[in-house]
DNA sequence: AAGACGGGGAG
DNA sequence: CTCCCAGTCTT
């Protein structure tokens, strides 16, 4: 039965983290507000590694949101590169957008005016708050809620979706001062990132383990838990994401139609794709004929 | 509450 | 080859 107190169980992450901390590019003392959006948007769904040269790239070229507003939307496409989900680089510029339009081209730390932003959801408004502007505030991302799933509830892994039940024992967990709160979010990402995680858990490096309820009840479940699965080959979504690398890596437009490397690709489902990037505002028809498209 | 949405490195 | 990742937005 574990037996220290959530208090302590949040101070030994935070004294972990303190002595563990990766030195990540958008964690340095001269990160803006802005560079930490970004970073948050770029790591939504993709990894640390694949993150990092490109966040280099994109401070260098638009150090500001104003830099990004001016910029057509194809070229912040092809900054993106294949960091997936290229939404999230069309809601980025119109981010920077309504940031110049509404904010005089700062980042605002108010959660209202951050969730009204363009591709910034409960969990990334939380985040710049808490990293960018070192408020109190709840950062629940996948990490932390398996961190606080498994040494607080045992369970393997989290359910999912976010329940108002464990949001508010979440917020309960929240260090009241301020820095020692930003300290524990990521803290309990980091651990999560970096030992507590999804299959395989390293719980001896856990500084955890000793009072984990979910080491304590032998570790069950990983096995048996539902998997999410997603199926790819052949999808949609790849042929979208070739169509997009097609286009992305011309410098004008592509006759998408007939196109020597989307050969095996079946017509209809082609044309169902390019239908559903133009729709989402990704790709635009150059010409209809041709089965031209740029991005 | 579901489903859609990319891509690559690790196991 | 399967699984996972600092989620968001739309039905």
């Amino acid at each position: 039965m574990p037996h220290l107190s959530d208090t302590a169980m949040v101070d030994a992450v935070v004294t972990w983290f303190e002595r563990e901390a990766r030195e990540l590019p958008w964690r340095s003392p001269d990160r803006s507000p802005w560079g930490v959006l970004v970073s948050e948007v770029m790591l939504q769904q993709t990894p640390v590694v694949r993150v990092a040269p490109v966040w280099r790239e994109w401070m260098k070229r638009w150090p500001a949101p104003a830099d990004l507003a001016a910029e057509p939307q194809s070229e912040v496409i092809r900054a993106w590169g294949r960091l997936g989900y290229p939404r999230r680089a069309m809601r980025l510029r119109e981010c920077a957008v309504a940031l110049v339009e509404r904010h005089g081209g700062e980042v605002p730390r108010e959660t209202v005016e951050l969730r009204a932003l363009p591709g910034i959801g409960e969990y990334t408004a939380a985040a710049i708050r808490a990293f960018a502007f070192g408020e109190h505030d709840v950062v629940l991302d996948t990490n932390v809620r398996r961190v606080i799933g498994r040494a607080w509830h045992a369970r393997p892994l989290p359910a999912a979706h976010l329940t108002k039940g464990e949001r508010d024992h979440a917020a309960g967990l929240v260090p009241e001062e301020k820095s020692a709160s930003a300290l524990w979010n990521a803290g309990a990402m980091e651990l999560g990132a970096l030992v507590c995680t999804a299959r395989a858990p390293r719980c001896d490096a856990c500084v955890l383990a000793p009072s984990c309820a979910w080491v304590a009840a032998g570790s069950p479940g990983l096995d048996e838990a539902p998997r999410r699965s997603q199926a790819w080959h052949g999808t949609d979504r790849q042929v979208r994401g070739r169509v997009l690398a097609l286009l992305r890596d011309a410098s004008g437009p592509v006759t998408v139609t007939g196109h020597a490397s989307l050969e095996d690709v079946e017509p209809g489902q082609l044309d169902r794709c390019l239908e559903s990037l133009v729709a989402d505002g990704l790709a635009r028809l150059v010409s209809d004929e041709r089965g031209t498209y740029a991005l």
